[in-house]
DNA sequence: TCTATGCGAAACTGAGTAGTTCCGGATCTT
DNA sequence: AAGATCCGGAACTACTCAGTTTCGCATAGA
């Protein structure tokens, strides 16, 4: 390989005349692929040849689609399946807690786990690539929090809480927790887990919840 | 390794007959730079050879001291400095909130910071690796907490707050929420977020800071 | 059927790094 | 000063992995 001109080829390319067209109909399986290995064994510890592996592809195929590793990660994260909850798709049951614990599905729940995974993997790069970092947020954290806000908005405007609670925060209240409680703490993220989130700190912020003041007598929880 | 607390001082053989003694001088500096790199690059883009580096030692002289890069790793961040707050110097003004805010201090925060870095950096290799994730949890996650589960804890006591307080997730709640807008929002975490978050959610959570019309940021005293 | 084309598999290259070894010099003890 | 020991630095080994190339096969269009 001493020589590097003589392209032989070169015509132009545009014309799928012959043959079977180039159609990346694997690109779904691949980017699939990339993101489990991600989750299982982070950015650093994944290899082209896992995600060939595990999507029954070769690492040629992988190549010819993405120029290189980070790419792929790239392509993986912003392509990834935004789950769960659209703008139209939101629950709306009349009241903040029934549309927060709404949002408490088994999928979200097992989908959200995965997601968190997948971003753990992908912490150590996301301080250090500012585009994978807003491929990730956009992917993975940005559509459930907007789902949150606009829950709260709405509890809002029908007047159930009140005008000045702090939206942003709370928003990112159970997200924030989720991902400390299963990559710091690693304890199990589960629907208990949210919904003594939801009772016992979001809707007492909101002016809604339980914590009443022990004077009351109505409430007669057998002491502590 | 014995992942036990504390090797402050080693029972290791009393040789020192001759020639300068063993003394573990550097190993201190040594473990500064690790934990350094480690927040920089973390842990899979940390080498041996930017630790000694840094460290201004030879790679010779940290395969004499660890066996390898996981045990030195584990050992800087089991030997980290505990920062700030023991359990005889919390702050104690007599209110919640001034004890929750006369925790943000500019050194806690820059602290809480590199913390966090370095926490990043070890998100990956924590999921997999147990004793790690022990050490880190204890080393820059839990005094933290536990600090704030007192302060909650003595408002309760003094009847200040609500005894059915959520306080396990309180005094969690501004330690996710920090890491979480460091890390994955890649926001500033400074004095005025933590004020924040005390006064738009976790007195709120607990009975006392209502929301307050007037936006003005001078406070949002609780009651009174 | 014939032929162009994309694909999976495997071999290969090159770079980077964990971990080892060796040596000259610095430092402490006697 | 002499002797023992440790240290920093550099060279070295063994291995892993990103990225490339080659090749035979499968498929789709003609």
């Amino acid at each position: 390989m001493t020589l590097d001109a003589i392209p032989l080829e070169e015509t132009h390319e545009e014309t799928p005349k012959l043959g079977r067209k180039r159609d990346h109909t694997r690109d779904p399986d691949i980017l699939d692929a990339a993101l489990d290995v991600l989750a299982e064994t982070g950015y650093d510890g994944m290899t082209m040849e896992m995600v060939a592996a595990r999507a029954k592809a070769g690492k040629a195929t992988l190549y010819r689609r993405w120029p290189s590793k980070g790419e792929l990660v790239i392509d993986a994260v912003a392509c990834m399946k935004r789950g769960d909850f659209d703008r139209d798709h939101l629950p709306d049951t009349g009241t903040l807690r029934g549309d927060l614990v709404a949002m408490i599905k088994p999928h979200a729940i097992e989908d959200g786990a995965r997601k968190m995974r997948i971003m753990a993997g992908l912490m150590s790069m996301i301080s250090r690539n500012p585009e994978l970092a807003e491929v990730a947020r956009a992917a993975i954290v940005e559509p459930r929090a907007s789902a949150n806000r606009i829950l709260l908005q709405r509890a809002i405007d029908r007047g159930e809480i009140s005008a000045h609670s702090d939206i942003d925060n709370l928003a990112l209240l159970s997200q924030s927790m989720a991902i400390y409680r299963v990559l710091v703490l690693q304890k199990p993220v589960n629907r208990d887990f949210f919904i003594q989130l939801i009772d016992g700190v979001v809707l007492p912020a909101v002016g809604l919840g339980r914590p009443l003041p022990p004077v009351d007598g109505s409430n007669s929880a057998p002491d502590t």
